[in-house]
RNA sequence: GGUUCGGUAGCUCAGCUGGAUAGAGCAUCAGCCUUCUAAGCUGAGGGUCAUUGGUUCGAAUCCAAUCCGGAUCACCA
């Protein structure tokens, strides 16, 4: 239980004693006091006059005063300012929350719930390379479905790969028509940017037939469908339907292509799945749940035989479920897939992590699922992120805006390297690290980095990527933790602790701050769990390391006035340390014992 | 237009289950390395919390309206 539960709880119970009637703990606040304040933790009285009949000063006395008394390990004396009821903690209640965890690595971390819930995230489509979009979702789901197993859940990371579609289709006739038999081999290319590059020709091919029909008299509209590449497309889509086998083997060659270059990418960015969903196996179980619908009355099949749901009672439109030549549509495969989750899984929740430009497309797909019935449809969870958006604004591929993720992770990685270099010349500690060590410091420092300034802001807003400041490594930047745990790790590389407990220690204005905020890490991995939000962690880890950059410029631990204050300060040390590598693993990021 | 999300310092963001004088980083300016890693620390300046009204002892936070911006409303995914 947290400290900020514990004075709760005294405080219902002195208040119930004292006025002979029951309250909750919803009847009034208790805050960490202000810094402007003497105190720890303060109780707010306002909401308690009426209930008590009292004034602020005369309950604050007498709650304050029962408080104390009731509690006297706990509370040495309290203040009171305005409405406002200041409590000091003891200095022995924080010396023995240090005993006792110091040295616990898994210190914050729950044990097993019973709960299995699934995480779905990146979901690419083959017919592209990541971009900083995929980035964002990638790193959210990581460590999102990581807090929720430092919460104690069961957790399955999971992938859809839209494998198959019209889509594809496209990179497929761009390929068979300008290709001239070229592979990612023959070209030294990633095959992922490879494909990438026959998408684009497809566009640029099929603007061009456009636009020729237009001057040629058509309209617009029409022209859009009547484009030969098109056709053809839509034609190779029906042909893949089918099974065709030369369309099959060009599909499954190009698809590999691309794998291999995400493969490649997963690695570098330290991504990974219990389960990878291709679409080209579940889009058929989202046929037959289609097939079951209609016949169920929750699906309406219209006169050119497109089916369709009707949600426009829910406040939605007609949606349609599966074209008039049968081919399925994007939610179709989707349908499948949230029965095929939890019928292999047994899961009691099913998280995607999906941008918030699907926001209804997810409204659609966990209604469909809630009227048709599939097992814990309600429990179908969107964490809808924001956009990733460049100072100039979105990222537009037709203008070339675009951040390709691996372009991104080698400038990322390029830069840290620089400024390590230059840093470690400076301080003359280049000799010191060998050259596998320094491009692995490269590389941890490098998409840390990245990594943390993708998650320090709150998931569900968009947000701006600027090059220059993902690159800083000053302030509220991943390399600054790092920073600040190598430090801490040069100290106890020096200064071994001793295995005695420290008891009369009085604790100075530094010492208990950063007890304070270490009390405070279990309670936001819970908060963090409960929000599916991995900024608030990344938050509090920064906070931490800077109340212990503060500590250590102003106090000497190898130094410490005395052995037993020597010994607090090294336990401080290893604790800080502790829960800034817990809480950096859990946003996906390393932190180097010395740089 | 319907639905929906957002607007807090020059910039990027916290704070939003109502509580004390609204915080941090960057940028700017001024300081701190003969002691454990200066990728650090300390300090200064910088705010009509979009606007208006309401609820309340108390509103950046809740409610309503307005203004501005985004997303979405495809037989695309």
């Amino acid at each position: 239980m947290s400290i900020m539960q514990t004075i709760q709880k005294a405080a219902v119970k002195s208040l119930s004693a004292l006025y002979t009637q029951p309250f909750s703990d919803t009847d009034f606040q208790v805050n960490q006091t202000k810094e402007e304040f003497e105190g720890d933790y303060t109780v707010v009285l306002f909401s308690l006059l009426k209930k008590t009949g009292q004034a602020p000063a005369a309950l604050g006395e007498q709650l304050g005063n029962a408080m104390v008394a009731d509690h006297p390990e706990l509370f040495t004396g309290y203040n009171i300012i305005k409405g406002f009821l200041n409590l000091n903690i003891a200095d022995s209640f924080w010396l023995q929350l240090l005993q006792e965890n110091y040295a616990d690595p898994k210190f914050g971390i729950q044990a097993f719930n019973g709960k299995k819930v699934m995480v779905e995230y990146s979901s690419p489509n083959t017919n592209k390379p990541l971009h900083l979009g995929h980035l964002r979702n990638n790193f959210l789901g990581w460590s999102v479905a990581e807090i929720l197993k430092a919460n104690g859940y069961d957790v399955f990371k999971s992938c859809i790969v839209n494998d198959r579609g019209i889509h594809i289709c496209k990179s497929m006739i761009a390929w068979e028509s300008f290709a001239g038999g070229a592979t990612p081999e023959s070209t030294g290319m990633k095959g992922d940017h490879f494909v990438g590059e026959y998408y684009v020709k497809f566009n640029d091919a099929y603007k061009a037939e456009i636009k020729g029909l237009v001057t040629g008299g058509m309209e617009e509209k029409l022209a859009e469908k009547e484009a030969p590449i098109m056709k053809s497309t839509q034609a190779m889509l029906l042909d893949w339907e089918a099974g065709k086998p030369e369309v099959i083997d060009l599909w499954k060659k190009m698809n590999n292509w691309v794998y291999a270059g995400f493969d490649e990418t997963y690695k570098n960015i330290g991504s990974d799945f219990d389960k990878i969903y291709y679409e080209s196996n579940t889009y058929l179980l989202g046929k037959k749940i289609v097939a079951e619908g209609l016949r169920k009355g929750v699906f309406v099949q219209d006169e050119d035989n497109s089916v369709w749901i009707d949600l426009t009672n829910d406040g939605l439109d007609r949606k349609i479920v599966q074209r008039k030549d049968g081919t399925s549509v994007y939610i179709t495969q989707d349908i499948g897939l949230a029965q095929q989750k939890y019928e292999e899984y047994g899961i009691d929740q099913s998280i995607y992590v999906i941008g918030d430009e699907q926001n209804y497309h997810m409204k659609v797909l966990k209604l469909i699922a809630e009227k048709l019935e599939l097992p814990n449809a309600e429990n179908i969870f969107h964490l809808s992120y924001g956009m990733v958006e460049l100072p100039t604004g979105k990222m537009k591929s037709r203008e070339g805006t675009v951040v390709d993720a691996d372009d991104l992770l080698t400038e990322m990685i390029k830069v840290s390297g620089n400024t390590t270099i230059q840093k470690l010349e400076e301080t003359g500690k280049l000799k010191e690290f060998a050259s596998e060590e320094l491009d692995e410091l490269y590389k941890t420092i490098g998409l840390g980095g990245l990594k943390f300034f993708l998650l320090r802001v709150d998931p569900k807003k968009k947000m701006i990527f600027n090059p220059e400041e993902s690159i800083d490594v000053h302030g509220f930047t991943g390399p600054f933790i790092q920073y600040t745990h190598a430090r801490i790790k040069s100290i106890l590389r020096k200064e071994p602790l001793a295995n005695e407990t420290v008891q009369h220690s009085t604790l100075l204005p530094l010492e208990k701050e950063l007890l304070v905020s270490l009390e405070q890490f279990e309670l936001v991995l819970i908060q963090a769990a409960k929000e599916l939000n991995p900024s608030a962690l990344a938050i509090y880890i920064f906070n931490l390391a800077k109340s212990f950059n503060s500590f250590y410029t102003v106090h000497s631990i190898a130094n410490a006035e005395n052995a037993e204050k020597k010994q607090l300060r090294l336990q401080l040390a290893v604790m800080v340390s502790n829960v800034l590598k817990t809480g950096m693993r859990l946003l996906g990021i390393n932190v180097p014992e010395r740089m």
